[in-house]
DNA sequence: TCAACATAGTTGAACATTCAACTCATTCCA
DNA sequence: TGGAATGAGTTGAATGTTCAACTATGTTGA
Protein backbone atom coordinates (compact mmCIF):
# COMPACT_ATOMS: atom_id res chain seq x y z
CA UNK A 1 0.00 0.00 0.00
CA UNK A 2 2.70 2.32 -0.54
CA UNK A 3 0.92 5.41 -2.18
CA UNK A 4 3.44 7.69 -4.14
CA UNK A 5 0.84 10.43 -4.95
CA UNK A 6 0.45 12.60 -1.99
CA UNK A 7 -2.05 15.29 -3.36
CA UNK A 8 -5.67 14.52 -2.59
CA UNK A 9 -6.16 13.27 0.38
CA UNK A 10 -9.22 10.31 0.65
CA UNK A 11 -6.75 7.10 0.53
CA UNK A 12 -6.11 4.26 2.62
CA UNK A 13 -3.18 6.35 4.11
CA UNK A 14 -3.55 8.67 7.53
CA UNK A 15 -5.41 11.97 6.24
CA UNK A 16 -3.53 15.49 6.99
CA UNK A 17 -4.63 16.62 10.65
CA UNK A 18 -7.11 19.55 10.96
CA UNK A 19 -6.18 22.74 9.18
CA UNK A 20 -6.58 25.96 11.00
CA UNK A 21 -10.60 26.22 10.18
CA UNK A 22 -11.46 22.37 11.45
CA UNK A 23 -8.72 22.47 14.26
CA UNK A 24 -10.60 25.72 15.74
CA UNK A 25 -13.97 24.01 15.10
CA UNK A 26 -12.75 20.37 16.99
CA UNK A 27 -10.96 22.20 19.95
CA UNK A 28 -14.13 24.52 19.98
CA UNK A 29 -16.40 21.39 19.74
CA UNK A 30 -14.02 19.04 22.57
CA UNK A 31 -14.86 22.28 25.11
CA UNK A 32 -18.66 21.96 24.01
CA UNK A 33 -18.92 18.07 24.78
CA UNK A 34 -17.10 18.57 28.39
CA UNK A 35 -18.72 21.97 29.58
CA UNK A 36 -22.57 21.81 27.98
CA UNK A 37 -24.29 18.72 28.93
CA UNK A 38 -21.89 19.33 32.26
CA UNK A 39 -24.18 22.66 32.51
CA UNK A 40 -27.50 21.23 31.77
CA UNK A 41 -26.66 18.34 34.21
CA UNK A 42 -25.92 21.04 37.10
CA UNK A 43 -29.44 22.94 36.72
CA UNK A 44 -31.01 19.54 37.07
CA UNK A 45 -29.21 18.29 39.94
CA UNK A 46 -29.46 21.93 41.48
CA UNK A 47 -33.28 22.43 40.83
CA UNK A 48 -34.40 18.63 41.25
CA UNK A 49 -31.80 16.27 42.01
CA UNK A 50 -32.16 14.59 39.03
CA UNK A 51 -28.91 13.60 36.46
CA UNK A 52 -29.58 14.35 32.86
CA UNK A 53 -30.37 10.99 31.65
CA UNK A 54 -32.94 10.44 34.69
CA UNK A 55 -34.99 13.43 33.61
CA UNK A 56 -35.31 12.08 30.04
CA UNK A 57 -36.58 9.29 30.97
CA UNK A 58 -39.22 10.91 33.22
CA UNK A 59 -39.85 13.35 30.60
CA UNK A 60 -40.20 10.88 28.03
CA UNK A 61 -42.17 8.37 30.42
CA UNK A 62 -44.49 11.47 30.48
CA UNK A 63 -44.82 12.82 26.95
CA UNK A 64 -46.35 9.05 26.30
CA UNK A 65 -49.71 7.57 26.75
CA UNK A 66 -50.45 5.84 30.06
CA UNK A 67 -47.44 7.15 31.25
CA UNK A 68 -45.80 4.07 30.37
CA UNK A 69 -43.31 2.53 27.93
CA UNK A 70 -41.04 -0.77 27.87
CA UNK A 71 -37.70 -0.67 29.19
CA UNK A 72 -36.63 -1.47 25.70
CA UNK A 73 -38.65 1.22 24.54
CA UNK A 74 -37.81 3.78 26.73
CA UNK A 75 -34.01 3.27 26.50
CA UNK A 76 -34.10 4.08 22.84
CA UNK A 77 -35.51 7.01 23.14
CA UNK A 78 -33.75 7.75 26.29
CA UNK A 79 -30.74 7.84 24.47
CA UNK A 80 -29.33 4.75 26.50
CA UNK A 81 -28.58 1.59 27.01
CA UNK A 82 -30.84 -1.18 28.72
CA UNK A 83 -28.41 -1.88 31.94
CA UNK A 84 -27.96 1.98 32.37
CA UNK A 85 -31.97 1.95 32.60
CA UNK A 86 -32.72 -0.78 35.05
CA UNK A 87 -30.10 1.05 36.92
CA UNK A 88 -31.88 4.57 36.61
CA UNK A 89 -35.22 3.43 36.82
CA UNK A 90 -33.84 1.16 40.19
CA UNK A 91 -32.81 4.46 41.89
CA UNK A 92 -36.47 6.46 40.57
CA UNK A 93 -38.32 3.40 41.87
CA UNK A 94 -36.47 4.01 45.68
CA UNK A 95 -38.05 7.56 45.14
CA UNK A 96 -41.56 6.64 44.30
CA UNK A 97 -41.36 8.42 40.83
CA UNK A 98 -41.84 5.66 38.66
CA UNK A 99 -42.76 1.39 39.39
CA UNK A 100 -41.64 -1.61 37.53
CA UNK A 101 -44.72 -3.48 35.74
CA UNK A 102 -44.54 -6.95 34.18
CA UNK A 103 -45.86 -6.68 30.57
CA UNK A 104 -49.12 -5.35 29.99
CA UNK A 105 -50.67 -8.10 28.00
CA UNK A 106 -49.24 -11.40 26.27
CA UNK A 107 -46.13 -9.40 26.16
CA UNK A 108 -43.32 -10.53 28.24
CA UNK A 109 -41.55 -7.04 28.15
CA UNK A 110 -41.74 -5.28 31.35
CA UNK A 111 -43.05 -2.03 31.49
CA UNK A 112 -42.29 1.36 33.83
CA UNK A 113 -45.01 3.56 34.27
CA UNK A 114 -44.91 7.32 35.97
CA UNK A 115 -46.50 7.20 39.40
CA UNK A 116 -48.66 10.27 40.53
CA UNK A 117 -45.87 11.90 42.63
CA UNK A 118 -43.40 11.05 39.81
CA UNK A 119 -45.33 13.16 37.29
CA UNK A 120 -45.51 15.98 39.69
CA UNK A 121 -42.23 16.19 40.13
CA UNK A 122 -41.49 16.22 36.50
CA UNK A 123 -43.92 19.16 36.01
CA UNK A 124 -41.96 20.52 39.02
CA UNK A 125 -38.42 19.81 37.38
CA UNK A 126 -39.25 20.73 33.89
CA UNK A 127 -40.38 24.32 34.74
CA UNK A 128 -36.73 24.29 36.01
CA UNK A 129 -35.88 23.24 32.81
CA UNK A 130 -37.32 24.91 30.00
CA UNK A 131 -36.35 28.32 31.45
CA UNK A 132 -32.37 27.04 31.68
CA UNK A 133 -32.83 25.71 28.09
CA UNK A 134 -34.42 29.18 27.12
CA UNK A 135 -31.30 30.60 28.58
CA UNK A 136 -28.22 28.32 27.06
CA UNK A 137 -30.00 27.23 23.81
CA UNK A 138 -33.06 29.58 22.58
CA UNK A 139 -31.85 32.84 23.45
CA UNK A 140 -27.99 33.03 22.50
CA UNK A 141 -28.96 31.85 18.60
CA UNK A 142 -30.69 32.78 15.67
CA UNK A 143 -33.50 30.81 13.87
CA UNK A 144 -30.79 29.91 11.51
CA UNK A 145 -28.72 28.83 13.44
CA UNK A 146 -30.72 26.72 15.31
CA UNK A 147 -31.41 24.82 12.55
CA UNK A 148 -27.67 25.08 10.56
CA UNK A 149 -27.02 22.75 14.13
CA UNK A 150 -29.68 20.53 13.75
CA UNK A 151 -28.35 19.37 10.28
CA UNK A 152 -25.05 19.16 11.27
CA UNK A 153 -25.30 16.87 14.64
CA UNK A 154 -27.29 14.60 12.83
CA UNK A 155 -25.15 14.33 10.04
CA UNK A 156 -21.93 14.04 12.64
CA UNK A 157 -24.35 11.34 14.20
CA UNK A 158 -24.99 9.49 11.10
CA UNK A 159 -21.35 9.30 10.15
CA UNK A 160 -20.69 7.58 13.56
CA UNK A 161 -23.68 5.17 13.75
CA UNK A 162 -26.82 4.63 10.90
CA UNK A 163 -29.16 2.97 13.29
CA UNK A 164 -28.67 6.30 15.83
CA UNK A 165 -29.67 8.27 12.82
CA UNK A 166 -32.39 6.07 11.92
CA UNK A 167 -33.98 6.39 15.30
CA UNK A 168 -33.56 9.53 15.11
CA UNK A 169 -35.65 10.31 11.90
CA UNK A 170 -38.41 8.28 13.19
CA UNK A 171 -38.24 9.98 16.86
CA UNK A 172 -38.73 13.37 16.14
CA UNK A 173 -41.76 13.59 14.12
CA UNK A 174 -43.36 11.76 16.99
CA UNK A 175 -41.74 13.95 19.30
CA UNK A 176 -42.86 17.31 17.50
CA UNK A 177 -46.28 15.88 17.19
CA UNK A 178 -46.74 15.29 21.00
CA UNK A 179 -45.50 18.73 22.21
CA UNK A 180 -47.51 20.74 20.01
CA UNK A 181 -50.78 19.42 19.71
CA UNK A 182 -50.66 16.04 22.49
CA UNK B 1 -47.38 36.85 39.75
CA UNK B 2 -50.40 35.76 37.33
CA UNK B 3 -49.62 36.93 34.41
CA UNK B 4 -52.65 37.70 32.06
CA UNK B 5 -50.97 38.48 28.68
CA UNK B 6 -50.11 35.42 26.90
CA UNK B 7 -48.46 37.04 24.29
CA UNK B 8 -44.41 38.08 23.60
CA UNK B 9 -42.49 35.41 26.04
CA UNK B 10 -38.81 37.21 27.34
CA UNK B 11 -40.81 37.85 30.81
CA UNK B 12 -39.51 36.54 34.00
CA UNK B 13 -42.26 33.95 34.02
CA UNK B 14 -41.56 30.60 32.12
CA UNK B 15 -40.71 30.54 28.91
CA UNK B 16 -42.88 29.04 26.44
CA UNK B 17 -41.48 25.97 25.55
CA UNK B 18 -39.75 25.03 22.34
CA UNK B 19 -41.40 25.59 18.53
CA UNK B 20 -41.25 22.70 16.08
CA UNK B 21 -38.01 23.83 14.76
CA UNK B 22 -36.00 24.55 18.43
CA UNK B 23 -37.44 20.93 19.68
CA UNK B 24 -35.55 19.18 16.77
CA UNK B 25 -32.78 20.42 17.33
CA UNK B 26 -32.39 20.03 20.71
CA UNK B 27 -33.71 16.64 20.59
CA UNK B 28 -30.98 15.87 17.89
CA UNK B 29 -28.75 17.69 19.93
CA UNK B 30 -29.28 15.47 23.12
CA UNK B 31 -29.02 12.33 20.96
CA UNK B 32 -25.24 14.12 19.60
CA UNK B 33 -24.09 14.54 23.41
CA UNK B 34 -24.74 11.18 24.46
CA UNK B 35 -23.83 9.62 21.57
CA UNK B 36 -21.00 11.62 19.67
CA UNK B 37 -18.59 11.48 22.62
CA UNK B 38 -18.79 7.68 23.46
CA UNK B 39 -18.26 7.05 19.93
CA UNK B 40 -14.63 8.94 20.08
CA UNK B 41 -14.47 7.21 23.27
CA UNK B 42 -14.29 4.01 22.28
CA UNK B 43 -12.57 4.47 19.67
CA UNK B 44 -9.92 5.52 22.00
CA UNK B 45 -10.08 3.06 23.84
CA UNK B 46 -9.95 0.35 21.55
CA UNK B 47 -7.29 1.54 19.80
CA UNK B 48 -5.24 2.64 22.87
CA UNK B 49 -6.64 1.70 25.88
CA UNK B 50 -6.83 5.57 26.64
CA UNK B 51 -10.50 7.61 27.48
CA UNK B 52 -11.00 10.90 26.09
CA UNK B 53 -9.87 12.98 29.10
CA UNK B 54 -7.06 11.04 29.32
CA UNK B 55 -6.08 11.05 25.49
CA UNK B 56 -6.59 15.18 25.43
CA UNK B 57 -4.47 15.02 28.58
CA UNK B 58 -1.34 13.36 26.58
CA UNK B 59 -2.10 15.10 23.58
CA UNK B 60 -1.82 18.99 25.38
CA UNK B 61 1.48 17.66 27.02
CA UNK B 62 2.95 16.12 23.65
CA UNK B 63 2.40 19.99 22.20
CA UNK B 64 4.31 21.95 25.08
CA UNK B 65 7.69 22.58 24.85
CA UNK B 66 9.81 19.96 27.00
CA UNK B 67 6.46 17.59 26.86
CA UNK B 68 5.37 19.06 30.54
CA UNK B 69 2.60 21.50 31.95
CA UNK B 70 1.79 22.54 35.69
CA UNK B 71 -1.54 20.78 36.59
CA UNK B 72 -3.77 23.19 36.86
CA UNK B 73 -2.62 24.66 33.54
CA UNK B 74 -3.20 21.18 31.99
CA UNK B 75 -6.25 20.71 34.22
CA UNK B 76 -7.46 24.22 32.09
CA UNK B 77 -6.30 23.59 28.27
CA UNK B 78 -8.11 19.68 29.12
CA UNK B 79 -10.89 20.96 30.47
CA UNK B 80 -11.44 18.84 33.24
CA UNK B 81 -11.25 19.60 37.34
CA UNK B 82 -7.76 19.25 39.21
CA UNK B 83 -9.59 16.41 41.32
CA UNK B 84 -10.03 14.20 37.71
CA UNK B 85 -6.60 15.25 36.22
CA UNK B 86 -4.87 14.52 39.49
CA UNK B 87 -7.12 10.92 39.71
CA UNK B 88 -5.91 10.30 35.59
CA UNK B 89 -2.40 11.29 36.43
CA UNK B 90 -2.26 8.64 38.73
CA UNK B 91 -3.76 6.12 36.29
CA UNK B 92 -1.07 7.31 33.67
CA UNK B 93 1.56 6.84 35.85
CA UNK B 94 1.05 3.66 36.79
CA UNK B 95 1.09 2.75 32.63
CA UNK B 96 4.52 4.70 32.71
CA UNK B 97 3.31 7.14 30.41
CA UNK B 98 3.76 10.19 32.65
CA UNK B 99 5.58 11.43 35.49
CA UNK B 100 4.79 14.19 38.50
CA UNK B 101 7.77 16.17 39.42
CA UNK B 102 7.95 18.92 41.87
CA UNK B 103 7.47 22.23 40.60
CA UNK B 104 10.55 23.25 38.42
CA UNK B 105 12.12 26.31 39.78
CA UNK B 106 10.75 28.36 42.90
CA UNK B 107 7.19 27.76 42.33
CA UNK B 108 5.40 25.19 43.97
CA UNK B 109 3.35 24.26 41.07
CA UNK B 110 3.65 20.41 40.74
CA UNK B 111 4.57 19.62 37.26
CA UNK B 112 3.28 16.38 34.92
CA UNK B 113 5.70 15.20 32.17
CA UNK B 114 5.10 12.73 28.91
CA UNK B 115 8.15 10.22 29.33
CA UNK B 116 9.63 8.64 26.12
CA UNK B 117 6.79 5.54 26.68
CA UNK B 118 4.55 8.18 26.85
CA UNK B 119 5.20 10.04 23.81
CA UNK B 120 5.56 6.70 21.79
CA UNK B 121 2.00 5.60 23.20
CA UNK B 122 0.70 8.75 21.99
CA UNK B 123 2.07 8.85 18.40
CA UNK B 124 0.28 5.30 18.32
CA UNK B 125 -2.77 6.75 19.60
CA UNK B 126 -2.79 9.84 17.34
CA UNK B 127 -2.43 7.94 13.89
CA UNK B 128 -5.20 5.71 14.94
CA UNK B 129 -7.13 8.73 16.33
CA UNK B 130 -6.60 11.18 13.39
CA UNK B 131 -8.25 8.25 10.90
CA UNK B 132 -11.28 8.39 12.71
CA UNK B 133 -11.53 12.30 13.45
CA UNK B 134 -11.53 12.50 9.39
CA UNK B 135 -14.52 9.73 9.18
CA UNK B 136 -16.47 11.08 11.76
CA UNK B 137 -15.75 15.20 11.19
CA UNK B 138 -14.12 16.27 8.38
CA UNK B 139 -15.18 14.11 5.68
CA UNK B 140 -19.25 14.68 6.76
CA UNK B 141 -19.10 18.55 6.99
CA UNK B 142 -18.70 21.11 3.97
CA UNK B 143 -16.28 24.14 4.78
CA UNK B 144 -19.33 26.42 5.99
CA UNK B 145 -20.69 24.08 8.45
CA UNK B 146 -17.37 23.44 9.94
CA UNK B 147 -17.29 26.92 10.07
CA UNK B 148 -21.13 27.32 11.46
CA UNK B 149 -20.32 24.51 13.97
CA UNK B 150 -17.42 26.41 15.56
CA UNK B 151 -19.42 29.21 16.09
CA UNK B 152 -22.78 28.02 17.27
CA UNK B 153 -20.93 25.93 20.08
CA UNK B 154 -18.63 28.97 20.83
CA UNK B 155 -22.11 30.73 21.50
CA UNK B 156 -23.64 28.39 23.52
CA UNK B 157 -20.13 27.61 25.09
CA UNK B 158 -20.09 31.29 26.28
CA UNK B 159 -23.67 31.28 27.19
CA UNK B 160 -23.29 28.24 29.86
CA UNK B 161 -20.06 29.71 31.09
CA UNK B 162 -18.11 33.21 30.13
CA UNK B 163 -15.13 31.80 31.47
CA UNK B 164 -14.80 28.78 29.42
CA UNK B 165 -15.53 31.10 26.24
CA UNK B 166 -12.70 33.19 27.50
CA UNK B 167 -10.81 30.17 27.99
CA UNK B 168 -11.62 29.26 24.47
CA UNK B 169 -10.25 32.95 23.22
CA UNK B 170 -6.66 32.15 24.56
CA UNK B 171 -6.49 28.78 23.59
CA UNK B 172 -7.32 28.54 20.29
CA UNK B 173 -4.57 31.07 18.45
CA UNK B 174 -1.85 29.11 20.57
CA UNK B 175 -3.56 25.50 19.43
CA UNK B 176 -3.58 26.72 15.57
CA UNK B 177 0.11 27.72 16.14
CA UNK B 178 1.27 24.91 17.77
CA UNK B 179 0.06 22.52 14.82
CA UNK B 180 0.19 24.17 12.04
CA UNK B 181 4.38 25.09 12.10
CA UNK B 182 5.52 23.77 15.59
C1' DT C 1 -41.42 -32.24 21.92
C1' DC C 2 -36.98 -30.99 22.64
C1' DA C 3 -32.93 -28.46 21.95
C1' DA C 4 -30.85 -24.31 20.21
C1' DC C 5 -31.17 -19.71 19.82
C1' DA C 6 -32.62 -15.03 20.30
C1' DT C 7 -34.66 -11.29 23.00
C1' DA C 8 -35.62 -8.65 27.33
C1' DG C 9 -34.11 -7.53 31.40
C1' DT C 10 -31.37 -7.69 35.86
C1' DT C 11 -27.31 -7.78 38.67
C1' DG C 12 -22.65 -7.18 40.68
C1' DA C 13 -17.99 -5.88 40.04
C1' DA C 14 -14.82 -2.66 38.02
C1' DC C 15 -13.88 1.74 36.76
C1' DA C 16 -14.19 6.95 36.25
C1' DT C 17 -15.94 11.22 38.00
C1' DT C 18 -17.55 14.16 41.59
C1' DC C 19 -17.59 16.10 45.99
C1' DA C 20 -15.92 17.42 50.27
C1' DA C 21 -12.21 17.16 53.34
C1' DC C 22 -7.60 17.57 53.83
C1' DT C 23 -2.37 19.01 53.38
C1' DC C 24 1.09 22.13 52.35
C1' DA C 25 3.21 26.23 50.62
C1' DT C 26 2.52 31.17 49.79
C1' DT C 27 0.97 35.69 50.32
C1' DC C 28 -1.04 39.40 52.74
C1' DC C 29 -1.03 42.65 56.14
C1' DA C 30 -1.08 44.10 61.03
C1' DT D 1 6.96 37.54 63.45
C1' DG D 2 2.97 35.49 63.11
C1' DG D 3 -1.53 34.37 62.08
C1' DA D 4 -5.66 34.43 58.49
C1' DA D 5 -6.51 33.60 53.99
C1' DT D 6 -5.53 31.86 49.37
C1' DG D 7 -4.13 28.71 45.81
C1' DA D 8 -2.35 24.14 44.30
C1' DG D 9 -2.77 19.62 44.68
C1' DT D 10 -4.14 15.03 46.71
C1' DT D 11 -7.17 11.65 48.64
C1' DG D 12 -11.17 8.65 49.90
C1' DA D 13 -15.96 7.87 49.85
C1' DA D 14 -20.17 8.10 47.22
C1' DT D 15 -22.40 7.90 42.87
C1' DG D 16 -23.27 6.55 38.10
C1' DT D 17 -21.90 3.97 33.95
C1' DT D 18 -20.05 0.04 31.66
C1' DC D 19 -19.15 -4.61 30.99
C1' DA D 20 -19.88 -9.31 31.31
C1' DA D 21 -22.42 -12.87 33.37
C1' DC D 22 -26.71 -14.45 34.36
C1' DT D 23 -32.03 -15.52 34.40
C1' DA D 24 -36.16 -16.04 32.18
C1' DT D 25 -39.33 -15.97 28.33
C1' DG D 26 -40.25 -16.76 23.68
C1' DT D 27 -39.25 -18.61 18.98
C1' DT D 28 -37.60 -21.74 15.55
C1' DG D 29 -36.92 -25.90 13.33
C1' DA D 30 -35.37 -30.91 13.46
Amino acid sequence: MTDTDPSPPTTDETPPWLDAAQLTTWVTLMAFMEHFPADIEAQLKRDSGLNRFEYTVMAMLSEHDGHELAMSDLAGVAFGSLSRLSHAVTRLEARGWVEREPGSGGRRHNVVRLTDDGLAAMQEASAHHVRHVDEVFVQPLTDDEVEALGTICAKLLRATSAEVGDLLDRMIPEVVARNLDG
